[in-house]
DNA sequence: AATCCCTGCAACCGCCAACGT
DNA sequence: GACGTTGGCGGTTGCAGGGAT
């Protein structure tokens, strides 16, 4: 079964007809081939570019819901429920925020998850005052995340500059002094992002695994002990995230020179697990 | 066996902000 | 600055499958 919608068009015009309903695999196929040769984005060329009956905006959203190589499978853990209830105590909706902090989960996911799992349980708020708070969250997260772009930018500059010898001293550095205090594993926490996200002492076993950033959570780290001393970190952590994979230093060097940019802050993954 | 209900999930819709012209 | 386009986000819908009655 499938359903054709129509886009634009006045009385007995039809512009575009676009297909609807559940994709074909050989849709996927389609999308996959588009994808990997025009790289995401451009999502309304998809039609033309790669013969798909389609919307840009369905496309988008079957390929990050779906299609997107990084994506997790399975069940949501135990482990990554904690981490859904605890974002979501700090952030109510806001579904993309929350998936950041859980690499290979998508929005969508998380939020049906949440709809079947706690909805009931929690507290319906319909008080009027409750939505314009969150409201003006909203908004001044917006403000910081614009203001945290152009830093970020910076930060990449100086990032080229410093080079990864720099990034090397430093974190051996940093495993030093954390060993010494406990170590602890490396928290990552998005609220942190908009502040500084150097981690918070880690116990990997190498350099090289710290490098490709497999990291655990344990500790929640105080906001008020952040500083501007971070800055360095806030570089390396985000091109990490740039990468997408949460890990491999090498392109995430490579893809610091490559040159100014936008940063591609809704893709920051801060890896939980 | 039939049906009802619930859950999980993919997909769509509307709104909004960024961006380009 | 106005306007149109594009993409991202949160809310909602609708279908499929499984368990209960």
């Amino acid at each position: 079964m499938s359903w054709w919608g129509v886009k634009g068009g006045g009385w007995g015009m039809v512009e575009e007809v676009w297909r609807k309903g559940p994709w074909t695999a050989e849709e996927d196929r389609l999308l996959i081939e588009y994808v990997r040769v025009h790289g995401e984005g451009r999502w309304n060329s998809v039609s033309k570019l790669a013969g798909l009956k389609r919307n840009g905006k369905s496309c988008r959203l079957r390929w990050v819901n779906y299609l997107r190589p990084d994506l997790k499978r399975g069940q949501i853990t135990p482990h990554e429920e904690s981490i859904i209830l605890e974002l979501h105590a700090k952030w109510g909706n806001r579904w993309s925020t929350i998936a950041r902090s859980l690499p290979g989960r998508t929005d969508n996911e998380i939020k049906n998850y949440w709809r079947t799992h706690f909805k009931k349980k929690a507290k319906p708020t319909t008080n009027n005052a409750e939505k314009i708070k969150s409201r003006l969250l909203k908004r001044q997260h917006f403000k910081e995340q614009r203001e945290i772009e152009l830093q970020q930018e910076q930060q990449l500059f100086q990032f080229d500059q410093l080079g990864m010898k720099k990034i090397i001293s430093l974190l051996e550095e940093n495993n030093s002094s954390s060993s010494s205090d406990g170590g602890g594993d490396v928290f990552y926490y998005p609220d942190q992002i908009t502040h500084s996200s150097k981690p918070f002492g880690y116990n990997s076993n190498s350099l090289e695994e710290q490098l490709q950033g497999r990291f655990s959570p344990v500790n929640i780290p105080d906001a008020n002990t952040m500083n501007e001393d971070n800055a360095i970190w806030d570089g390396f952590w985000n091109m990490d995230v740039v990468n997408g994979h949460g890990g491999n230093l090498g392109v995430v060097a490579a893809t610091a020179a490559c040159g100014p940019r936008k940063p591609y802050f809704h893709n920051l993954v801060i890896p939980f697990c």
